[in-house]
DNA sequence: CTATATCTGGACCGATCAGTCCTTAAATGG
DNA sequence: CCATTTAAGGACTGATCGGTCCAGATATAG
């Protein structure tokens, strides 16, 4: 999975696969199939860590505005620095398979939505805790979120903005949250 | 440039180049020097003619909040159908290229802080103007905006948000004007 | 200890990659 | 109308791509 992170579909050879598996091209071949359904299942790992993630840090049973600014900074930080460099898996096979690849483009589908229902619920229960500012709903807001966040991710694959992202996040929310 | 566009830059071939340049390969090399040079050359059209559009959009003489308006209008409109998954130029180089290719990266990162420059001028003019919500602040909210531009384009890529993106947009943009 | 089954490593394949170079056609100057 | 210069076309190169396949090592069973 770390390779198609760092490099991405296109740009990881066989090569690269071998060196990161530790296996022979014969051995891959028998256990994976080919590169394109390794990739796949790298791509569900990827998803499926980011969806578990996501589950812990909007836990129920936490107070839902402090699940959401956990939830956000797990993305500054991951904007941060290398990490930024490196960027996401799933932001960049968006961008570099998603219109082509029908199998990647349901995927890649399918995590937003379930993104954007999970921040969506996380939103509604904060506002009847009456935690949200008036006029925002949590469905539109939820979609704004997960804009956001991923936008996040493709400016922090330039500037590595330290503080800023932080200050930035706190500026949005404060935008939604009484 | 509509080749790489559509593409991104590993999965284009010379052929392709070829063909969309109704040039031939001794001629190419001779005018563009390499591949790297000639996606250059493109990302820097693409560049202006992003720079050039918002500079309209945003145009001194107009109503600031009127000219954001039409600014994420025109997003919107670019994240619809086929303009949706033929997807963004920039946002596609950064997470292909940014992190490798410091050429690449250093344009990336300065078209966004040209946006973000342009976006924060509106905003302020507005904030003058008395149009901005309570508390907005013009800089981090620019910041803001263009992640969430940017984190559109990448969206877009896989659900055809029809009239959900504008909803979106407007009600993003109703949290910070009054 | 031998025979059989399994699995691994890497030689090998055709296709295609970016890039070069030389022949040939076109254009220009006299 | 011819000579010279310029530019264009496409055959060609070495490298590398994803993918196959077989020889040899290893493990297991009798």
């Amino acid at each position: 999975m770390g390779v198609f992170w760092s490099r991405g579909y296109h740009a990881t050879a066989l090569p690269d696969l071998l060196q990161a598996t530790k296996l022979s091209r014969g051995s891959l071949y028998a256990a994976f199939g080919d590169k394109h359904s390794l990739f796949l299942l790298a791509l569900d790992r990827y998803i499926a860590d980011a969806l578990a993630r996501m589950d812990t840090e909007l836990d129920l049973s936490r107070e839902p505005v402090d699940g959401l600014r956990a939830y956000l900074a797990g993305y500054v930080d991951r904007t941060r620095g290398a990490n930024g460099r490196r960027g996401c898996l799933l932001v960049a096979t968006a961008m570099e398979l998603a219109g082509q690849d029908a199998e990647v483009g349901r995927r890649i589908a399918s995590f937003f939505k379930a993104m954007e229902v999970r921040v969506a619920d996380a939103l509604s229960r904060a506002k009847m805790a009456g935690k949200l500012a008036d006029g925002v709903e949590p469905s539109s807001a939820a979609r704004i979120l997960v804009c956001f966040v991923e936008g996040l991710r493709v400016v922090g694959k330039t500037g590595p903005t330290p503080i800023t992202s932080q200050a930035t996040v706190d500026a949005l929310l404060d935008r939604f949250i009484r």
